[in-house]
RNA sequence: GCCCCCAUCGUCUAGCGGCCUAGGACACCGCCCUUUCAAGGCGGCGGCACGGGUUCGAAUCCCGUUGGGGGCACCA
């Protein structure tokens, strides 16, 4: 990276506290890029010693709803960000921070650093020309004074540049001559964003403000606006955005952002974590799978690239595969009970735990292993079906096995030898001859070894479920003879 | 339209002027193992956007072009 960057430290390079903040609003369910900026901060934080403040930006009233506040602290709960870390402060709610919010606006006022201006959209579209041309400081120099209808407005400087060091990207120039006179108070008298926001950070000491690219711009009037509030501006540091297939930045509305539906899904949340955390960054050697604890001390903002990041699902599946399978078994078992029926038997779940362990990349995906051992039938799809019988010697095989299965010994070897002798029979090979019982048996063509779930579902069930495949297979055949027939 | 950011395999990244014939991971393909499917092992495919500089030497520094993205609310 370039040497303009500033140090990480701190502002002015010898605060010994690093103070970071997290300022969610609670608008929607908790998004993913949202995660990766706390967990950012929460490196930060934790490995130096510092705070992480967790501030519910809770102003926009129509927007907000209590149910999101919950979700964006148990969403944090879950990837490791709680109150049980002394690291951890908070939540503050920015609405409860109002009367300083406009004590600052006032100040702001008082000082000459803003004016009130009545403009209306209209109005201004009607002198530029144009929706999106910004303010053209009309009413600069009219002198207003507070009143309904006036908002208020941050008097920008006219020439120069306004520069924001950031550590990510270096040193960012906006011009002052394109810094339009930004509106800091509504026209009854409430704060807006930019303000409170900068108000906030300053109240509550923070010395890096780490966030998303889409705050950019807003880094360049929060970089006059704490001047002008009489505090030293923090470290800046834009994460870049995560992306979809189309390289847009997530959205609620197109994409699957939400925290919760992973959780959902059956990832897990170190799997989560370790992700979230080398989209956008790396550890500098070739190692990926890290805990937190390992990945914690060797983050560095400065080494977080600028570039925006695909949230590749596929890899953070096949990162959930290897957590899976990293878990004892016992671990294992316990994760699994959300995502089992709750009338199936653990007991027998734990007898082939084990085998759906390495089958699975998520949780949700265990039900479709195991469910042939819990419920009365198997769950038959026609193609399935079709597939394991498509050996004319099925039938043969299935009547056969079925013979052997009434006094062969159940254990796997056994039944495995058995189906062995009964395929050589038809000159089958194992791998032919145990389609058709794998469909009678599970319902499926693929899915746990055959004989070790032969044996947990035990002598009678297997028995009558060849018996079911049988009179399948014949109900079939009656029924092609007799459209032929036709 | 205006302001800003970005640019290494399809994707996430390593790389901070010579260790680069560009490394790893995911994905993809092949082989091995194998009762299916996984897991595992081995191997393969594949990239410095382009053009100018600077330098003995550039993926690395500078400029431009192109391409992508973010922002432009009396939302946060």
């Amino acid at each position: 990276m370039s040497a303009s960057k500033v140090s990480a430290l701190s502002p002015t390079g010898w605060s010994p506290v690093i103070r970071v903040r997290f300022a969610p609003s609670p608008t929607g369910m908790f998004h993913v890029g949202g995660a990766r900026s706390a967990l950012y901060n929460w490196a930060l934080a934790e490995q130096s010693g510092g705070r992480f403040v967790l501030r519910i930006e809770d102003t926009d009233a129509a927007r907000n709803r209590p149910e999101w506040t919950e979700g964006i602290i148990s969403a944090l709960a879950w990837i490791g960000i709680h109150g049980q870390n002394p690291v951890f402060e908070g939540p503050y709610f920015q609405s409860a921070y109002e009367p300083q919010h406009r004590a600052a606006a006032q100040k702001l006022a008082a000082e000459g650093r803003a004016y009130f201006c009545d403009c209306t959209r209209e109005q201004l579209a009607a002198r530029t020309g144009s929706e999106q041309r910004g303010y053209d400081g009309f009413c600069r120099d009219r002198g207003l004074t507070e009143g309904p209808g006036r908002a208020l407005r941050f008097r920008t400087p006219d020439e120069g540049v306004t520069v924001v060091e950031d550590v990510i990207r270096g040193r960012v120039e906006f011009p002052n001559e394109a810094m339009e006179d930004f509106v800091i108070a509504r026209a009854d008298g409430s704060p807006l964003y930019v303000l409170a926001n900068a108000v906030d950070d300053i109240e509550q000491r923070i010395t890096h403000v780490i966030r998303g690219e889409e705050h950019l711009s807003n880094a360049g009037r929060q970089q006059l606006l704490w001047p002008a509030l009489g505090a030293t501006p923090p470290v800046w540091a834009h994460l870049p955005v995560i992306v979809n297939e189309q390289r847009k930045k997530l959205s609620k509305r197109r994409d699957k952002v939400a925290l919760e539906s992973y959780r959902d899904e059956g990832y897990l949340p170190e799997a989560m974590v370790n992700y979230l955390m080398l989209l956008g960054w790396g550890p500098g050697d070739d190692r990926e799978i890290m805990p937190w604890s390992e990945m914690m001390p060797l983050f560095r903002l400065e080494d977080v690239n600028p570039s925006s990041a695909f949230f590749d699902e596929k890899k953070l599946r096949a990162f959930n595969g290897e957590y899976i399978r990293a878990l004892p078994l016992e671990e294992f078992i316990a994760r699994s009970r959300p995502f089992l029926d709750p009338s199936w038997d653990v007991e027998t779940y734990a007898k082939v735990a084990e085998l759906v362990q390495t089958r699975v990349a998520v949780l949700s995906e265990i039900a479709a292993n195991v469910d042939f051992l819990f419920l009365p039938e198997p769950v038959f799809d026609q193609a399935s079906w079709d597939k394991g019988m498509k050996h004319d010697a099925s039938a043969e095989i299935l009547a056969g096995y079925l013979a052997r299965l009434e006094a062969v010994s159940f254990d796997p070897e056994s039944l495995k030898t058995a189906l062995e002798e009964v395929g050589l029979a038809h000159g089958l090979k194992l791998g032919k001859a145990q389609a058709p019982v794998r469909v009678a048996i599970t319902g499926r063509t693929v899915g746990l070894p055959l004989f070790e779930s032969i044996e947990v579902l035990g002598r009678e069930r297997a028995m009558d479920r060849l018996r079911a495949a049988l009179r399948r297979l014949e109900a079939a055949a009656a029924e092609t003879v007799a459209a032929e027939g036709a």
